[in-house]
Parts: C-alpha cells; structure tokens; sequence
DNA sequence: TTTACTTTTGACCCGTTGGTTAAACTTTAT
DNA sequence: ATAAAGTTTAACCAACGGGTCAAAAGTAAA
C-alpha cells in the first residue's frame, strides 16, 4: 500500500507538474491533471486538498530544481574563466532538457512575487556572493571589475543563458525564417555565450 | 456621441490592457476589467464582443508598441558601437516605462504559440537582418565576426536588456537583499551592457 | 414633440470548475 | 473471519465567469 501510495501520488504530482508547466497555475484544470494520472478527480482532492496546495508543491519542487543548478558554481574548484565556460555548457544542457522550465518559473515568480522572498530566504545569496568574489578576488582585480559591478555581470551571464529559452517561441520564430534550426543555434550557444562573457571582462 | 463613443471605447480599451497585463489572459476576469473602465460588464461586450476580441486587440497594440522600438536601429545611421550604446539607452529607458511588457508578452507568446507567426509576418526580419549586416560589412569584419554569429550578437544585445525586466521579481528580490535599488540597477545598466558587449566583439 | 437610433443598465442564463460526500472497494491487523 | 483503516469512485453542489436580453436612458433629426 505504502507501495501503491506512492505510485498514486507520484503520477498525480507528476501529472500536475506537467500541466501546470504547461498551462500555468490560471490556465490548468484540476480534471485535466487527473486525467493525465489516470484517476479520478476526487482521488486528486484527497491526496493534495486544493488546487493551490498542489500547485504550492510543484512549484517548490520546480524552484528547489532550478536553484540547484546554480549551486556547483559556488563550489567548483575552478578559475573564473573555466567556471564561465562550465556554467554554459552545464545550465544550457539542463535548460535543454527542461526547455519550459524559464517562462513557468518566471511567469509563476511574477504573478505572485510574495514566493520570492520564501523562495530567497532559503539561500543565503549575499554570503554565497561574497564567497564567490572572495574566491576570484585576485583574478576579477586582473580583469578590471570592482565589487559593484559584480551584480550586472552575474545577471548578465543568466541573461544570457536563460533569455533564449524565456523567449524561445519568438526566437525559435525568428531563426526559422533564416533557416537556423533552435537546437543547433543553443548548441552553439554553449561556447559563444561563454567566450562573449570572457572577452567582455578581459583586460584590452 | 462619437466623442462619448471614443472616450468609453477607449477607458475599456486602457483598463483591458492593465488589467490583462497584470493578470494574463486567463488571470484577467471581464468583470474586473469592467469594474476597472467604471462600466456594465454588458457594455463591455457591446463594445468588444469576447473576452479573446478585446485580448487580441491589446495584444497586437502591445505587440505592435514593442516592435516598434526595435525599427529605430536599423534606421539610425551611426557606427555600430554607436548603435549598441543608443539600442541600450533607449530600450532599457522605454522598459522603465513599462517595465511589465516583457513578462506579459513573453507569457502571452509561450501560451499561444501561433501569435508568433502573425506577428512576425508583418515584418521582414530577414529583409531587415540583411540591411543591418551589409550596413556594418566593414565594422563586422573588423570585430572578426560572421555572418554566422549574427543570431548569437542580437539575441545576445535583446537578452542583456530583456531580461532583468522579465525576472524582475528575483532579480529585485536578490539585489535587496544587498542593499542594491532596482531601478538604480538598471540606470547602471544602459551604459554596462553596452560597454560589455563592445568590449566582448572587440579585437584583442 | 415625436420618431428613430445609439448607448447603458440590471437581471438573468448556463456551462465550467474547484471542491464535497457517502458509499464501495482494498488492504492490514487481530 | 472480521473489524478497522486506508483508498477509490460516482454523483453531487455552490459559485464563478463569460455571455445574453429586454428594457431604460440618452441623443439627434424632422
């Protein structure tokens, strides 16, 4: 039984999750996700009482998911540079794999943005920062960037990774129209973001 | 009458649009957007007859207003540095102003895929990719670039300025949490993400 | 003032949707 | 075997939400 409960609740979570990437938390349908689990509607009220509940749990499955990815950066033991072109290769693999994740967990962070402090409060961000400064301090001072600019060059680097999938309707779009295929463009993108960021920050 | 007539057309025609933008399409309920305009959710459906007529009439104007601040840089006669710089300052100025359109549209984009062909339909990008290449053959050839990176630079340049707007949430979450102001943060960036890219097309 | 027309409204309709309930069915423990 | 506990179902409910309608209010021309 404990057996069977776990299957049950893992296909409905599994279910939710793929609704509600899909449709987002307005547009999903309760029966819709129990359809997709194979049970019936009720079934879905007496594992996860409400929709929100439901949603609340894929959605911190999704964060906990996305936030982990960003982690092994703070602890590789590499040079800037090669942390750079690990980044890419390493977030671009997984976005790849979870190209729906970007829009989701953005539109989801927009429509209610009381779940980022939740959300932050988990990590200590400013100590992970410092630590990551602390750790390339010598080399940043080599490449001509102070303390305060580390905000824009952070953002721009997830900019610059997470960007194509957010937008990956219009750009997929675009490219088409000149013939470019969407998978080859991100596969590209692995070394091109990562030397454009390394050229960006070097020293003339 | 026809002064009354556009007046009440056009208070629908402004709360739809915030209200649709805040909201989503399937966040956004007729009888807010009615509420919003001070009128008869009947009226509402006497000047617009469906929810999806007068979504698609905010769409194409949000739509049309977001494109439109592309055009100028393909017009403007300067050098391509020149170009970067003013794309940078007039675009992250014009986000400020309406620092919700890229969530909203991005969004709308991904829920309904096949808006994306309409609307790029009505330009032609690649007319206007050509323009922009052969205006900066020279430049381009300088800053060892090809035509095949092209995709890669521009999607790069809308990236750098796009994003921060739609992760607004967590980026102004996580730039609190170190004493930093958003919109501080973004008057930095006009000139960051221009210099960045500069430096990162450069020669050596 | 009457007539013809447009604009605005309150009340109503009805399909959808999140959620409940009571009973049937399974499993486990005694 | 049987009682107790957990699991699953069909049927149901209330309210929400998009959309309609007929009548009232406003406007302009004859």
């Amino acid at each position: 039984m404990a057996e069977n409960d776990k299957q049950t609740e893992e296909r409905i979570f599994e279910a939710a999750t793929d609704v509600f990437i899909e449709k987002g938390m307005d547009g999903a349908r309760m029966q819709d996700i129990a359809s997709h689990a194979g049970i019936n509607k009720a079934l879905l009220h007496y594992y996860f009482r409400t929709k929100e509940q439901l949603f609340n749990a894929v959605f911190e499955m999704v964060a906990r998911k996305i936030i982990k990815k960003f982690a092994p950066v703070f602890d590789e033991n590499l040079s800037l540079e090669a942390k750079i072109r690990f980044f890419f290769k390493e977030h671009l693999t997984f976005l790849q794999e979870n190209p729906r994740l970007p829009a989701f967990f953005l539109n989801e962070m927009n429509r209610n943005p009381s779940r980022i402090k939740k959300i932050l409060s988990g990590v200590d961000i400013d100590k992970l920062w410092l630590k990551l400064y602390s750790q390339h301090k010598e080399e940043l001072k080599n490449y001509n960037l102070t303390e305060e600019t580390m905000p824009q060059l952070l953002t721009s680097i997830v900019a610059l990774s997470v960007f194509p999938f957010a937008a990956r309707g219009i750009i997929e779009g675009v490219l088409e129209k000149m013939g470019i295929d969407f998978d080859k463009y991100i596969e590209t993108r692995k070394t091109f973001a990562a030397e454009f960021v390394i050229k960006a920050i070097s020293r003339p």
